[in-house]
Parts: C-alpha cells; sequence; structure tokens
DNA sequence: AACCAGGCTTC
DNA sequence: GACGTGCCTGGTT
C-alpha cells in the first residue's frame, strides 16, 4: 500500500542483531506511525593507493571479517574525493558499532591510504544516502506490519519502495507540549538529589494549560507530580516538547528527579524511552522531538538579556508588565509562605504559555532548517552554524558522488581578514550605505574558492588572487561553488514562489522561513571555510576570500570617488557615500566592472563619525536614530550611561548643536550625586566566558560572580552577571557586587559618573570641544530626565 | 605599557 | 557541543 507521510525523525535500534532504521512520522490522515526499513546497512570507505592490487584487498580486508557483525561487502568502485576520481573499496557490515573496529583494522591493510566516512552516525548515514530528510512530506510503498509491541504509535509499517520526496510545503498540525518546572531552592543552586520540585507546568498546542504541583510537607512532595506529568505526556502524545534552557535544566532534572524518587520517566514513543543526553548538548525524547527554544533566543543579538520573559516581549509573545514575575533565587519563599504560593503558580504558569507560544516563533524556521540540512529538528537548534552548514554540505556532497572528509585535529592559523576604513569625522548631511549583496558567498562564486579549485603548480586559466599569488582554477566549478550556487538559486526560487501568496498566508510564512535558512546556510560558507575544525577546513580559501573582499572594496571607492561621490566610510562590505543622484551610475558601474551586485540599504539624512571606527550614529528618513558600535548599544555598560549617551545623540543629530545635550548631561549627574537613579540603572552586565577558577585576573565581574557562588547562587560559565560598584578603596574588582546584594547608600556614585556616564556622553560631544569638566560643573538644579524628554 | 577580557561588526 | 577577522574599551598587573 502507499503512504504519504511527514517525516519527523530518523533513529535505528538492533532487532536480533539487525540494524532497522526508525522512520517516524505524521501520516496523511494524521496518525501517528512508523515505518520500519530494515534493508539499511553500515558501511565506510577506504580509499586505495593508485598502484593498490584491487582484489587482493578485497580478500584481506574479508578476512578481518569476525563476529556478530561481519563484513557483508567489499566493493571497489570509483569515487570523486576533492574532485578527483579515486579508487575506494566500500566497506559494509551490519552494526553500526561495529564500524569504529573495522575502521582501525582497515587503515592498517596494504594498499589503503586512508578511511573515510566512518564517523558518521548510523541514522545520519541513512538520510544522506537515501535523501530523506526530515521536516518534509514523503510517499512511499509500504506493508503493515501486525502485532508490533514497544511503540506508541497507531501503526507500524515495513518500508517497500525508497521514499519519495512530496511537493508540499504546509507540514501537519504537531502536538507540540511546552514544559517548564519550578524547584524549591532553599540553597540558592538546585539539586535534584536534594531538592524537589514544586511545579511541572504543561502547556499545549490545543490550548490546554496543566499546573502538577506538588504537595504540602516540610519541604514540597513531588513524587506523585512526576508520575502525572508521565501519564500527560502519555495521554496528550505530543509530536515536539519544548522548553527553555530544558536542555541544560529541566529535562536533566526531571529525569534525575525521577531516578532519586524511583519513578520511571517513560515518555517516549517507544516503550521505556527515558529522556538521554545526546549530540550537541542535547537531551533527547526516544521517539519525540524535544527542542530547547533556548538555541534560538541566543541567535537573536539584539537581546541582550536571554531570560525567557525578556525574549518573549521582544517577540511580542507576552508583554513583562502583564506577566507575574519572581526573582529565581527567591521562588522556595513563595512555597513557604503559603499565602504567595498562588503567585509562585501564576508565575510559572505565565512562563509555560510564553514558552509555547515561543515556540511558534522559533518552529517554523527551525523546521526548514531541518528540512534542508537533514539534522533532525531536535537537534538542529542545539547544533551550531558550523554544524549547519556541515550537513547542508556532506547532503550535497553526497548527492555529487564527492567523499566527505574527516574531521581532523589543526592547528590554527590565523589570516588577514576584511578591511576598514579611516571614517571622515563629524557631522554629515543625507549620506546613503550601500552594500554588497552576499559579499563573499559571491566572490567564492566568482573566483571558484576552495580545496579542490586551489592550483599550486603554473596555470594558464586560473584567477590568481592579488596580494596572494594563490591561483584557483576557473572550471569545472568546485564544491563550493557549486554548492552556493544552489543555494542562491533556490532561494531565488522560493522568494519568486513567495509572491504568489498573500503575506499573511501559512505559505507565505513557511516559505520566508525557507528562504532565511537558505540565506543564513550560504552566509556562514566562508566562515565555515575558515573554521579549523570544518571537515572541509581551508585556510588559503578563506584568505583568499577576504583579499579579494578588500581588492573589491578599494575599487569601488576609486569607482564612487571618479563619480564625483565622497566616501565617508566602509566596512568589509558596505560604503557610506555621499546621496547624490550619481549613485545610480555606481550601482550600474560597480555591476559592469567589478561584475558583483551593490545596492542602497538605506539613507541617512544626518550621520555623525568620530575617528573611531565601527562606531557611528544615523538620523535614519523616518526620524530613528541609528546607533552603532557605541556604548550605547552594547551590553556592558550601565542603562544610566547608554541612556545618556542615546540621548546626546539623538540631540546633536536632531539640532546639530550641543548645549541642549551638555545641559542634559549636566542634570543626569547631578541626579546621580543626589542617588535618585534607581539602582537597576547602575547594573553592568558581563558574560563569564570561562569557569571561574579559569580565571587568572580579578575582573569585577568575576568577584562579583565569587560573590555570588558564595552566597550559594549557581554560576556558570556563559552565565551573565550583573554588579554594581560599590564605595570603598582599592580595585574596582574589589568592590563589585551583584546588584541585587548592594544596598543603594553604597553605591560608588563617584565611579557613575567619572567612569559610566560622563564618557559615554564625551564620545560624541568630545568633537564638539566639550571637556569633562563642563559636564562635571554643577549647573541650574532641578532638571530631569523627565524634564529633558518633555521638551 | 602590555596584557586580558569582553563585546560589537560584517550579516 | 568552536563559522571568520577587525576594532575598541576598561581594568588589572
Amino acid at each position: 500500500m502507499k503512504l504519504r507521510f511527514y517525516l519527523l525523525d530518523v533513529s535505528y535500534e538492533i532487532h536480533s542483531g539487525i540494524p532497522v532504521i526508525l522512520l517516524w512520522a505524521i501520516a496523511e490522515d494524521d496518525r501517528r506511525v512508523l515505518v520500519l526499513d530494515r534493508g539499511f546497512r553500515p558501511y565506510f570507505y577506504a580509499v586505495l593507493s593508485e598502484d593498490a592490487g584491487e582484489q587482493e584487498i578485497v580478500s584481506r580486508t574479508k578476512l578481518l571479517s569476525r563476529g556478530d557483525s561481519p563484513i557483508i561487502g567489499v566493493e571497489i568502485t570509483t569515487r570523486k574525493y576533492y574532485g578527483r576520481p579515486v579508487r575506494v573499496a566500500k566497506i559494509t557490515t551490519v552494526k553500526p558499532e561495529a564500524v569504529r573496529e573495522y575502521r582501525e583494522a582497515v587503515k592498517k591493510v596494504k594498499g589503503v591510504v586512508d578511511v573515510l566516512e566512518a564517523d558518521i552516525r548510523f541514522s545520519m548515514r541513512y538520510i544522506l544516502d537515501n535523501d530523506v530528510t526530515p521536516c518534509q512530506w514523503y510517499e512511499a510503498e509500504v506493508e503493515p506490519i501486525e502485532g508490533v509491541t514497544g511503540y506508541r504509535v497507531s501503526s507500524v509499517y515495513s518500508l517497500v519502495s525508497k521514499p519519495r520526496p512530496l511537493d508540499r510545503a504546509i507540514p501537519p498540525k504537531l502536538r507540540i507540549l511546552a514544559l517548564d518546572i519550578e524547584v524549591y531552592n532553599p540553597r540558592g543552586a538546585t539539586d535534584p538529589s536534594r531538592d524537589p520540585i514544586i511545579t511541572v507546568s504543561l502547556a499545549n498546542s490545543e490550548g490546554e494549560v496543566k499546573m502538577l504541583t506538588a504537595s504540602d510537607g516540610p519541604v514540597p512532595q513531588d513524587r506523585e507530580i512526576l508520575k502525572e506529568f508521565v501519564n500527560y505526556v502519555l495521554a496528550y502524545d505530543p509530536d515536539v516538547v519544548v522548553g527553555y534552557n530544558s536542555n541544560r535544566y529541566d529535562i536533566p532534572y526531571l529525569v534525575e528527579r525521577a531516578n532519586k524518587l524511583g519513578v520511571v520517566l517513560d515518555i517516549g514513543r517507544v516503550r521505556g524511552g527515558i529522556p538521554r543526553p545526546s549530540v550537541h548538548g542535547h537531551y533527547s525524547i526516544p521517539g519525540r522531538l524535544h527542542v530547547d527554544l533556548y538555541n534560538f533566543a541566543e541567535e537573536i543579538p539584539e537581546v541582550k538579556i536571554k531570560s525567557l520573559d525578556v525574549v518573549a516581549e521582544y517577540l511580542g509573545v507576552m508583554k513583562r508588565v502583564e506577566r507575574v514575575l519572581i526573582p529565581g533565587h527567591e521562588i522556595y519563599r513563595y512555597w513557604d509562605d503559603r499565602s504567595r504560593r498562588k503567585i509562585l503558580l501564576d508565575y510559572a504558569r505565565d512562563d509555560v504559555v510564553s514558552t509555547l507560544r515561543l515556540s511558534e516563533k522559533f518552529l517554523p524556521f527551525a523546521m526548514q532548517l531541518s528540512s534542508l540540512t537533514g539534522l533532525p529538528l531536535d537537534q538542529v537548534g542545539a547544533a551550531s552554524v558550523g554544524y549547519r552548514l556541515e550537513w547542508y554540505l556532506m547532503r550535497a556532497a553526497t548527492k555529487m558522488g564527492e567523499l566527505i572528509p574527516n574531521r581532523v585535529e589543526r592547528e590554527y592559523e590565523p589570516y588577514k581578514g576584511a578591511i576598514v576604513l579611516e571614517p571622515k569625522k563629524g557631522v554629515h548631511e543625507s549620506v546613503a550605505v550601500l552594500d554588497f549583496t552576499s559579499m563573499y558567498p559571491n566572490i567564492m562564486i566568482k573566483y571558484n574558492i576552495g580545496p579542490d579549485t586551489f592550483v599550486e603548480e603554473e596555470c594558464s586559466n586560473c584567477y590568481v588572487i592579488p596580494g596572494l599569488g594563490y591561483s584557483f582554477r576557473k572550471d569545472p566549478p568546485g564544491f563550493y561553488k557549486s554548492v552556493l550556487e544552489t543555494l542562491l538559486r533556490l532561494r531565488k526560487a522560493v522568494r519568486e514562489e513567495m509572491k504568489k501568496y498573500p503575506v499573511d498566508s501559512p505559505e507565505y510564512r513557511v516559505l520566508d522561513e525557507r528562504q532565511r535558512a537558505l540565506k543564513i546556510l550560504a552566509n556562514a560558507s566562508y566562515g565555515y571555510m575558515g573554521w579549523v575544525g570544518a571537515r572541509w577546513y581551508f585556510r588559503q580559501g578563506a584568505e583568499a576570500v577576504t583579499a579579494l573582499g578588500r581588492e573589491t572594496i578599494k575599487r569601488a571607492v576609486e569607482l564612487a570617488e571618479s563619480l564625483g561621490l565622497e566616501v565617508i566610510y566602509g566596512d568589509t562590505d558596505s560604503l557610506f557615500v555621499s546621496n547624490k543622484p550619481e549613485i545610480q551610475k555606481f550601482v550600474e558601474e560597480v555591476m559592469r566592472f567589478l561584475e558583483l551586485e551593490i545596492k542602497v540599504d538605506k539613507v541617512y539624512r544626518r550621520v555623525f563619525f568620530t575617528e573611531a571606527k565601527k562606531r557611528y550614529v544615523g538620523l535614519t528618513e523616518d526620524g530613528r536614530v541609528d546607533i552603532v558600535g557605541f556604548e550605547a548599544v552594547r551590553g556592558d555598560w550601565s542603562e544610566i550611561a547608554k541612556e545618556v549617551q542615546e540621548n546626546v545623540a539623538r540631540v546633536v543629530l536632531e539640532t546639530g548643536g550641543i548645549s541642549k545635550a551638555v545641559e542634559y548631561v549636566k542634570s543626569v549627574v547631578q541626579e546621580l550625586r543626589r542617588l535618585k537613579v534607581s539602582i537597576e540603572k547602575l547594573v553592568i552586565w558581563k558574560t563569564l566566558t570561562k569557569s571561574l577558577d579559569e580565571y587568572e585576573v580579578s575582573a569585577p565581574h568575576v568577584t562579583a560572580a565569587k560573590r555570588m557562588i558564595s552566597a550559594g547562587f549557581k554560576v556558570e560559565k556563559g552565565d551573565k552577571v550583573g554588579y554594581v560598584v560599590t564605595k570603598g578603596a582599592g580595585p574596582i574588582s574589589s568592590r563589585a557586587v551583584p546588584y541585587f546584594m548592594a544596598r543603594p547608600e553604597d553605591i560608588d556614585v563617584d565611579y557613575y559618573v567619572k567612569h559610566q556616564v560622563i564618557p559615554a556622553a564625551l564620545r560624541i560631544l568630545e568633537y564638539f570641544g566639550v571637556s569633562e569638566k563642563q559636564l562635571e560643573v554643577a549647573s541650574r538644579a532641578g532638571k530631569t530626565l523627565f524634564d529633558f524628554r518633555s521638551t
């Protein structure tokens, strides 16, 4: 019979010594089904030397066969490796684990120069070879299998024909379950062997919210809610389980807590399927897709603090003022004080509802990324940008008959990057910002850059890279060029397709997420090539790309100037030029002479530069103030300093003068000296980029973090530490205190005046001749931030 | 003055 | 569970 299904995930099991591929899917009629493929076997390649005696290698390799996973095939064939044909032996066995052992033995066989593709997980091997990717519709010939137990699905089928992709964009309606736990934390950091769970909050995509709350006792009694949780999951049977930071917190905590209390956390679609640690720091739930939405929040640079409430507000999912917020370290108090328990539950409810709504924002993109890269939906978020692209490349290589290079440890070698032009300082009127579109991918295409096109000897039909002398042959197209052309062509096609649908239609949304995913993959290609951990690492290639980028910008500057356009600034692939009619001609000439596309991205009514690179403020045509690079947009400056700088920038851009700005800064300094500024505006946030004991210097945020630890809080690598500077003698680090542990009267106001507010303001005002003294002198009293804003 | 650390930039 | 380099700044040593 024919089955049409939407593929959710691919996994494998060993049944009576034989590997079976499990295709977890939703059938067209909405049943959750499992399709088994018993015909797939693990294999790897041995690359043969040119003079190898092929038949001898076959027989020697066969002799290595042993045990319950014999070598069942040694096939001599031809593949391409970095574009060149090579003879290989494809060695097939039975059990995926056996590949590792045979790999070592085969390496030693005479005539074998290399062993390839022996480090690819079996389920991914299936995805690569059969060109099936999760999050797509397929059609296949199947046969129902009766009497299969152990799987929580409507039907189990056996695959008869290879799945064929269907041209359907819209996924079926997934059952999504959001989960969030609150833990009793009187000692700050929580420990599953000690601290009970207060509530497991659940919200599903059918609109149901369920709060499983511990029963009363000296501490919360949570054994029953763990059982209820298991029952709930099994009854609702979600396809996707989402959480926020659930890879690092909720899921492992539930698992360990259940372990401790003797509850079996059997929540998978496989009977006995307990969540377990998987790749990329991800926790997997067998047969379901566990997606940690925090991974996607991490990719929003505009949001500095990635707490759930802030991210939910940023994405318009839940306003912070309309929800209950509790400081994390006080949760246990809301349990201890019975009258406040309801507040805690409301807080937990708001969290889990936000999480569910966030999934609506993130999952459509994640699904497109999954279907393009082949990484299952539950792993694609946890995988870094480099791995995502690498999976796409591995799929492309397999389709092209190209062997996948091994992951090897290499020494890091730095190389020169992009060029940043010296800005012309001062205020400029009417400036256009032009960007080369996808500059690096297009350079890689134009010059056919890659490891397989690199030519070391004398070469007549090559591109020679200025300044480096590297040569890349013009044809045939290399691996990167072919892949990038496909990516860009696909993206163009998707964008064309989008035009057929109304902007608010589901089709439009799906296609829009798809073109975004394609763009992200294309843009990652240069950085990937220069990454030492990449399978297709090629330093000379990355070096050539940046060299050509610098050359391109320089030539564009010459073109602009020859047309009478003043170039004010430029960085990597952008140019700031006077906004004049000649721009049209400039764009055409860049296209004609440089064969790359450049476009006007935006126009500033006014833009202001100091002598610093990578820093400017601009007034857009619709009256917004763009701040780039300055303290105002950085996460490691206090709110008060950022606010002052932003307002100063606005006044300077809007009025062209500074007198009002100076008055305003003075007023803020006075407010500060009188301690009329709330402590929240004084917090300085910094990230711990390594674990505390690895620091060799006593930076302020490090000492603040140590103070948190002694107070019983958990602070780890990657956490953001918020501190304030308090009064006293000695270096700042000795006076940095976690913001929630400081009293207002302890604040070192002078520090905030001299090292935050005034430097931030001067960064802009200094150019106009304002000095520190002018801002410090006490002026007429009473002018506040509020007064300023209302004028 | 040299260093370490962190953050933003190109997108 | 590492995509790149360039630039700027503060704080410590």
